[in-house]
DNA sequence: TAGGCCATCTGGTCCT
DNA sequence: AGGACCAGATGGCCTA
């Protein structure tokens, strides 16, 4: 499956450089001719002049004219140091070269494929996780760490058995990401910033859970109004916001339209069995050190009013600079490409399911 | 221009 | 022996 990565124009001229991952059967001669032009460059070099010591680790003995090379490198560099055990180093023959650079470009063949597979994978995850935008795709290391606060939001649901109000759910995923990302998750959630503020963050920089004020039960527009994504999955299409293309990554999480508590802001469902959450996890927030803050990675930005609640439609303001001014962050991209992956997780199936019992 | 992100190459190590 | 995996190096692209 190609996955969006790979069709991603702005890496195509990277990728259809070395073509072998786009065709297996002519992987070979083909980049066999490509690695031949590419080592006219400085990975050319580099390969003429690394592969010996591998060879030298592989072991020709297949070679015809294979000689056994007496102590070439004895008379100085060895200096006062024990000559050297094991096999003796040979000559490396114009035959052997050959075979050494056909072993590393195979080498490299196959490390590209590794790392495409890697990143198809990656992509998969992206989507996923809780919000996906077209044009502001999450790096690498921004998706693993969503993934994360994901699944730990989704294990401290389990765990407690309530839902969570929307702010800290959105707290929890934010946490430990950039500021553009944060920005991102944001406008997926078409969270007002305001709403995203609360009087614990500003005292003690919050913690996961702790806030237990109702949940802001208001419908967010889904960006994708006509994507299938947003419609009733299986005969819950009887709510009017459903009807009107109208879902909420809050909704979608905990089957807001389609349960009968669906306007009930203190809705809580059963206890869940005890879930073990991962001691990687640590609840406290952003005043403890998380691991993913080693690099110094932003934690969130808020403005607006603390512990305002939720009053007009949803007007996504977020980021350092625009926490004064109140404008639209340049980072949130447009509705239109984002979405949200909640519906397409199965965990929501059963979260669904969990909630509705 | 610096920094972030990425793809690729490369050699080393471990495993089968 | 060969493949998988890993980390370092390198260069390109993009953005602030």
């Amino acid at each position: 499956m190609l996955t969006r990565l790979f069709s991603d124009p702005s890496l195509l001229p990277d990728v259809q450089k070395y073509s072998g991952w786009e065709d297996s059967e002519e992987e070979d001669s083909k980049i066999k001719d490509e690695d031949q032009d590419t080592q006219d460059g400085t990975a050319g070099s580099e390969l003429r002049d690394g592969s010996q010591t591998q060879s030298e680790h592989a072991g020709e003995d297949d070679d015809d004219d294979e000689e056994v090379e007496e102590e070439e490198d004895g008379e100085d560099a060895e200096g006062d140091r024990p000559k050297k055990r094991g096999p003796k180093k040979r000559k490396m023959t114009p035959a052997r070269v050959e075979r050494s650079r056909m072993r590393r470009v195979k080498a490299n063949t196959r490390e590209r494929t590794r790392m495409h597979d890697l990143n198809s994978a990656l992509d998969n995850l992206r989507k996923v996780v809780p919000c996906y935008s077209k044009t502001q795709k999450l790096s690498k290391i921004e998706t693993l760490r969503l993934a994360k606060n994901y699944i730990w939001a989704l294990s401290e649901i389990l765990r407690s058995g309530k839902r969570p109000d929307l702010v800290s759910y959105v707290q929890t995923l934010c946490k430990g990401l950039s500021q553009p990302t944060t920005n991102l998750v944001a406008g997926c959630l078409q969270l007002n910033s305001r709403n995203f503020l609360t009087d614990q963050q500003c005292q003690d920089g919050g913690r996961y859970g702790s806030s237990s004020f109702p949940m802001h039960s208001y419908p967010y527009q889904c960006a994708r109004l006509s994507s299938p994504h947003c419609q009733p999955v299986s005969g819950s299409n009887s709510h009017p916001l459903r009807a009107h293309g109208y879902c909420s990554a809050y909704d979608s999480l905990y089957g807001g339209s389609g349960s009968p508590e669906y306007n009930s802001p203190e809705y809580e469902g059963p206890l869940s069995p005890p879930l073990c959450v991962s001691g990687n996890f640590s609840l406290k927030h952003q005043g403890a050190a998380s691991p993913d803050n080693e690099k110094g990675y932003y934690s969130m930005h808020y403005s607006g009013l603390p512990g305002s609640r939720p009053t007009g439609p949803p007007n996504l303001v977020f980021g350092s600079s625009g926490a004064r001014s109140g404008i639209h962050s340049e980072n949130v991209p447009p509705y239109h490409d984002m979405h949200l992956h909640h519906e397409r997780a199965p965990a929501y199936d059963e979260l669904n399911a969990f909630f509705h019992n």
